[in-house]
DNA sequence: GTCCTAAAGCAACATTGGTTGCTTTCTGCC
DNA sequence: GGCAGAAAGCAACCAATGTTGCTTTAGGAC
């Protein structure tokens, strides 16, 4: 549904509010972004996409880097929240998991590269908004598993949370490979191994001796 | 120096070939990436800084990713070649450290961005290309160790490899964020540590019993 | 030495991106 | 109901980005 349909193109302030344009322009934006990344980035496109002249576009968003931010916060509203049960590794992998099937859609992809390619401190707070708005992130799972004693209290969840996410992100941003369930389990379980905690569900007879190494970590 | 102190700036085909201008426009072309990054990259502004036509540039280079691409591949000759003195944990301390004072200055960082900014199979290649072209990489300290012995012969120093420099890119370019040996020592043990290596210099303690956990791994 | 071609500069042109002034229409207030 | 202000469209305009035709010079083949 255009702007069109809704204003029916004519001139003046809209009828219910800017609202829907507004709406259409930001998801106009993303799409944009999704095609063509940050650099093919055209406010023109957007307009025409949207159904709204360029000038309304410049006028609420002076710069691309406005209209950018914009798109980038109505992200938060898409991003699925997983539940939690409580097995640690399963949790973990189920989050990052999340995470690599968001990154991973070409649309996705091409959004992460752009939130990264804007060398913008604005840009960057938005996207550390973004990581910290749904509970199943990975530090989040931590701490309740530190909560609960099946972690010792002295890792940092923060640190933990970064050597998870990252080769998701390096692979398919940097690396431009794909991540697949396997892959992931072996990072959380990699990761878990030298935490010393609860070993992976693959190797059962390691778990008592990592466990044993907690009281080094 | 400038194009202009060696041809003049006159008119007609360059006195001792085109080398010379090849060098000066792909160098201000990373400065400018330096400078102002992928989205604000300027062919005509580019083309003042090397003191050429602009329309030397746009014959021999039609796209910018073009441009970008013969910028990027003259890195190659950049990076440095860091020594391998056979301790692994040193050795893979270094390598990553390399890695991350590269990508930590602002230069670089702008640079690592417009690298992944370009969703192009090509950038790609010449990212693949980059990272493979000097020995002192993650993965073949890794392989150097598994020769030696020091390391089981059932791990993939690929993966490994992903699990080291992939924190360090995340925090640079995703968090906005520094590194320092402290963080990277800590994740090259927290890595090892999970290998069931030879344990982290800095908990001897652990050694044995982490060692102990190699054949599971 | 002459001629042909490669490679560069120059300038004019086209296209695109962004800006501004003006008009039109809705909303809220009196 | 009339009026002020907000918000949008339209069109003209300016600046920056690419493109093209032409000219100039160097190097190599004959």
């Amino acid at each position: 549904m255009s702007a069109a349909a809704i204003s029916g193109k004519r001139r003046g302030r809209p009828l219910g509010g800017s609202a829907a344009i507004v709406r259409l322009v930001l998801e106009a934006t993303l799409k944009q972004l999704g095609d063509h990344g940050v650099a093919g980035l055209s406010v023109e496109e957007i307009a025409r996409t949207a159904g709204v002249n360029k000038t309304s576009v410049y006028r609420r968003w002076p710069t691309r880097a406005d209209l950018v931010r914009a798109a980038l916060l109505t992200l938060r509203d898409e991003l699925p929240a997983t539940q939690e049960t409580g097995n640690l590794r399963d949790d973990l992998v189920r989050a990052v998991e999340a995470k690599a099937i968001l990154v991973g859609t070409p649309r996705g992809r091409k959004i992460a590269r752009a939130m990264m390619a804007f060398d913008d401190a604005e840009v960057a707070a938005i996207v550390q908004a973004l990581r910290e708005c749904r509970y199943s992130v990975p530090h989040v799972l931590i701490e309740h598993a530190i909560e609960r004693g099946d972690l010792p209290r002295n890792i940092d969840p923060e640190l933990l949370s970064e050597l998870l996410l990252a080769p998701v992100y390096y692979r398919i941003l940097m690396l431009n490979e794909t991540v697949d369930s396997r892959y992931i389990g072996g990072v959380v379980d990699q990761v878990l191994a030298g935490l010393g905690a609860a070993a992976a569900r693959a190797r059962p007879a390691c778990a008592a001796q990592t466990a044993e190494a907690t009281s080094c970590a």
